[in-house]
RNA sequence: GGCGGCGUAGCCAAGCGGUUAAGGCGACGGUCUGCAAAAUCGUUAUUCCGGGGUUCGAAUCCCCGCGCCGCCUCCA
């Protein structure tokens, strides 16, 4: 299968070839852990973790490595107000989103590594810059020179006129340009700090990625990922340093997710529109979370409003309710009638077309929302297959529907994460959730469904119209299907 | 100001030069149902922000304009 990415670098999409197959080396830019993390993080973390599947599910060897930032000034200030020291706020930080990761079913990297595990790494890098003449020492703090770096500006499309002229950034007389940047920043009080050749200190941001990268995956990596945030000046940054250093090309395919929005603008701490992972989690399943992070094309922005995770939610639902009614199919015929061949030939292949159809979505630029829309298409066809079932089933049906099921819950399992759970904890933890939220009991609920059936059977349908009615006022619905009575509590929206 | 991106039905959104412009949510009508719900079938963009141009052919490429967003400072 020819797998094609947008590569940032180049600003075209390219056929993907690894340096040496079958291995695929890849790294994505974590979190750095002062806060608790946030929709945007869950994005970028669900699109490289849908990348990381989808390699492996064509046969790569991947080696995935996915950093904590767990320096930096954020940490130490944030420590300060909080009155714990910078590791321990770091600590607590990286545990609360290995939670959010694990309840996200977020894959674990291969590899997780922490700067401060890498100062030896991260000095031996600096050290090679400086000898290389790439790097200058002042007073304990060590600097990148840009200037020395003719292709500074690549990845981000900019020159260092250009950037000079729009510099916000502080003037500092220690550095020889404005754009040069810290690799080593000297110790202050009260501040953690390690021995390095230039006095004690600590390392600046961007060489943490370069060093931890090189360490795991080697001086060339295949993909690396981030935020489009990220671009500048941090990427532009780590080529600028590991390509000066080793005078190799650092990275083949820069791949970056877009930024999501709240009504259009960038949900981010500073302009606190955001919503945590933990909030969002408390009142969405975590797949319908991941449904809607890969609804859209990841290098588009992706706006957050509680509609349309709703809609998500309620599209999941749909799915799983389509699986568990296939779940409950018993052949009673042997063959189906002559009259549906037609009918089942048509579904027949829409269940071979789907397998090629959500595979070549993924490996078209991790097209996700591509992948879904074949998964739909999938369900209506399951649903048109059961609808047909729904006096006989034949052996034909049956064993139709349950290749597409099990297609399905493959495909959308290993690859995206959903549809992981049976159909039928999913649908009982649902109205466990929804019983609750609405304080009713579920004995009463199902002593009153049970009521309206046998009403229905001596048709009284008065009565069992008005204990529906009675139900549906507490949120509850009924569907009476060939198998029973199915009932759920209706989709609320959270405020 | 510089660089990059986006603008497709009521809403979300795919589309990457060539048969009838995916899909989801919603709405309307038929089927199913005792009636509903769900499902299903059909309808809901003769047209892709506006204006030019290239081409046999453009939502897709180019130019101009309008609107929105991101980056240029820490940020996924």
């Amino acid at each position: 299968m020819e797998i094609k990415f947008q590569n940032t670098l180049t600003r075209k999409k390219e056929l993907f070839k690894p340096l040496s197959p079958p291995k695929v080396t890849m790294y994505a830019c974590g979190v750095t852990a002062y806060d608790e993390s946030h929709l945007g993080h869950a994005r970028a973390a669900v699109v490289f973790d849908v990348l990381f599947r989808f390699l492996r599910y064509v046969g790569f060897e991947v080696v995935y490595v996915r950093n904590y930032t767990d320096i930096d000034d954020k940490i130490i200030k944030r420590a300060h107000e909080v009155g714990v020291s910078p590791k321990e706020l770091a600590e607590r930080y990286i545990k609360s989103y290995d939670e959010d990761m694990r309840a996200l079913k977020v894959l674990k990297p291969t590899y997780e590594p922490r700067a401060t595990e890498h100062i030896p790494q991260i000095i031996a890098l600096i050290e090679r810059l400086i000898e290389k003449g790439f790097a200058y020492v002042v007073d304990g703090d060590v600097y990148f020179s840009v200037e020395k770096f003719p292709e500074y500006g690549k990845l981000s499309g900019r020159n260092l006129e250009e950037l000079k002229a729009g510099a916000r950034i502080a003037v500092s007389d220690k550095k020889r340009h404005p754009l040069d940047f810290a690799l080593w920043k000297v110790e202050k009080p009260g501040e953690p700090s390690w021995e390095s050749p230039w006095g004690r200190g600590r390392p600046g941001w961007h060489i943490e990625c370069s060093a931890m990268a090189m360490h795991y995956l080697g001086e060339t990596i295949d993909i690396h990922g981030g935020g489009l945030d990220l671009i500048f000046p941090h990427h532009e940054n780590e080529i600028a340093q590991s390509e000066a250093a080793t005078g190799k090309p650092f990275v083949r395919y820069w791949l970056h997710n877009g930024m999501v929005t709240v009504g259009r603008e960038k949900m981010s701490k500073s302009l606190g529109n955001f919503v945590t992972i933990k909030q969002m989690l408390s009142r969405h399943h975590p797949e319908a979370l991941r449904l809607f992070l890969l609804s859209m094309h990841y290098r588009s922005p992706l706006d957050y409003t509680e509609k349309v995770v709703g809609d998500h939610e309620k599209a999941l639902e749909g799915f799983y309710e389509t699986l568990f009614l296939i779940e409950k199919l018993e052949a009673t015929e042997e063959k189906a009638p002559e009259g549906q061949k037609k009918n089942l030939a048509k579904i027949q292949e829409l269940v071979e077309n789907f397998e090629n159809n959500f595979l070549s979505a993924l490996a078209d630029d991790l097209n996700t929302a591509k992948a879904i829309a074949a998964l739909f298409t999938l369900e209506k066809g399951l649903n048109n297959l059961l609808k047909l079932c729904a006096r006989k089933a034949s052996r034909d049906h049956v064993i139709l529907a349950q290749k597409g099921k099990s297609l399905a819950v493959k495909l959308a399992g290993e690859l995206l994460g959903i549809l992981e759970e049976s159909p039928e904890s999913f649908i009982e933890n649902k109205r466990a959730k929804g019983l609750s939220n609405r304080a009713l009991n579920r004995d009463e609920v199902e002593k009153l469904i049970k009521e309206r059936e046998e009403a229905r059977k001596a048709k009284d349908f008065e009565k069992a119209d008005a204990i529906r009615d009675d139900l549906a006022k507490k949120g509850i619905i009924l569907r009476d299907t060939p198998w029973g009575t199915f009932w759920k509590v209706e989709y609320e929206p959270s405020s």
